[in-house]
DNA sequence: TGCAGTGTTGCTTC
DNA sequence: CGAAGCAACACTGC
């Protein structure tokens, strides 16, 4: 799942190659009724304005927020995409086939890691002045896609309301301590949450806990300084290591040109039910339960909850 | 075969 | 106010 190590890589990739094309034409067959009267393209109204402004335009530059991707327009606009489940970027050569009677798909020209990365869920296209495409994958959907000018990207909700980034350098131990200490209920659930942190999911949360030594459930407001301290240098270790790794391939995340990361490799905690713990003799056995409604992997050895 | 699980986020309901 | 549950979608694994 697109977390922001799986991000970094996506828009660094597209800085590399997309970055100072120009959008040709723009093709999509995200639409459904569902998305009626809402601000993403999958409204096809949306989409056909949203064509209106991009076409024609050059892409500037890529940016990252959380986990959300900008892209920078020539014409003062900005592409925001949350790639959510099962979204991801892919760049290369293209081609549009038409299936049955009037169903379009979009599949890689050339063999490769591009031609088996989920053409058949290729949802939204950029046909570029290169000749190239950016094309998003998107098995399940999720993924949402909106413009606007730049100077409103401060009131976009989906940006302002994020938590600071935790790889910056301003994002210090002071601020970190301050921001946790106005939260309370399972530290789990608290660095999932975007408005205090942006950019951790499920994934890298449990891998943080488990190098942490800190339990999920863990009631934030009774975690000491040394824990706070440990969780803060995991976080920002555990989320260099996402990046390094090029991101987490557990499930369908691609690179742009549709290679796996590697930090599936590496996972401790993340999916290893019933695995002996990997923490020099500790001995314990991976467990999971519920967190706030979403799963959590831990060793209820090394891993202890505190009062 | 069928259904729970997968995990992101916003919206609805209690 | 917060929480819990669900919807959006499609595939995997038991």
């Amino acid at each position: 799942m697109p977390e922001l190590p799986e991000v970094h890589t996506t828009v660094k990739g597209i800085n590399k190659t997309a970055r100072g094309s120009v959008i040709h034409a723009v093709w999509s067959d995200y639409f459904s009724n569902h998305y009626r009267n809402k601000k993403e393209i999958k409204n096809p109204l949306y989409f056909k304005a949203f064509s209106k402004v991009v076409t024609g335009a050059k892409i500037i530059g890529v940016r990252r927020r959380g986990k959300n991707i900008l892209i920078d327009l020539s014409n003062g606009s900005v592409i925001l995409v949350h790639m959510k489940m099962t979204g991801h970027f892919l760049y290369g050569a293209y081609k549009k086939t038409l299936v049955g009677k009037n169903k379009e798909v979009w599949e890689a020209v050339e063999e490769g890691p591009l031609k088996d990365s989920f053409n058949r869920f290729v949802h939204l296209v950029f046909s570029l002045s290169d000749g190239k495409h950016l094309v998003l994958s998107d098995m399940r959907k999720f993924a949402r896609i909106s413009i606007f000018p730049k100077k409103e990207e401060p009131e976009q909700k989906e940006i302002n309301g994020l938590g600071p980034e935790p790889l910056e350098k301003e994002f210090t131990y002071k601020k970190f301590k301050k921001i946790l200490s106005e939260k309370k209920g399972p530290i789990k659930k608290v660095l999932l949450d975007q408005t205090v942190i942006a950019g951790i999911g499920n994934i890298y949360s449990d891998e943080i806990l488990w190098a942490s030594g800190i339990h999920p459930l863990q009631e934030i407001r009774f975690l000491g300084n040394t824990q706070m301290k440990k969780v803060f240098s995991s976080l920002k270790t555990i989320l260099r290591k996402g990046i390094d790794f090029r991101g987490d391939s557990t499930s369908d995340y691609r690179d742009i040109n549709g290679m796996r990361g590697a930090f599936q490799g590496a996972h401790m905690a993340y999916r290893k039910t019933g695995q002996v713990c990997k923490k020099k003799k500790c001995g314990g056995k991976i467990v999971r339960i519920l967190v706030s409604g979403r799963s959590a992997h831990f060793c209820p050895v090394h891993q202890k909850a505190i009062e």
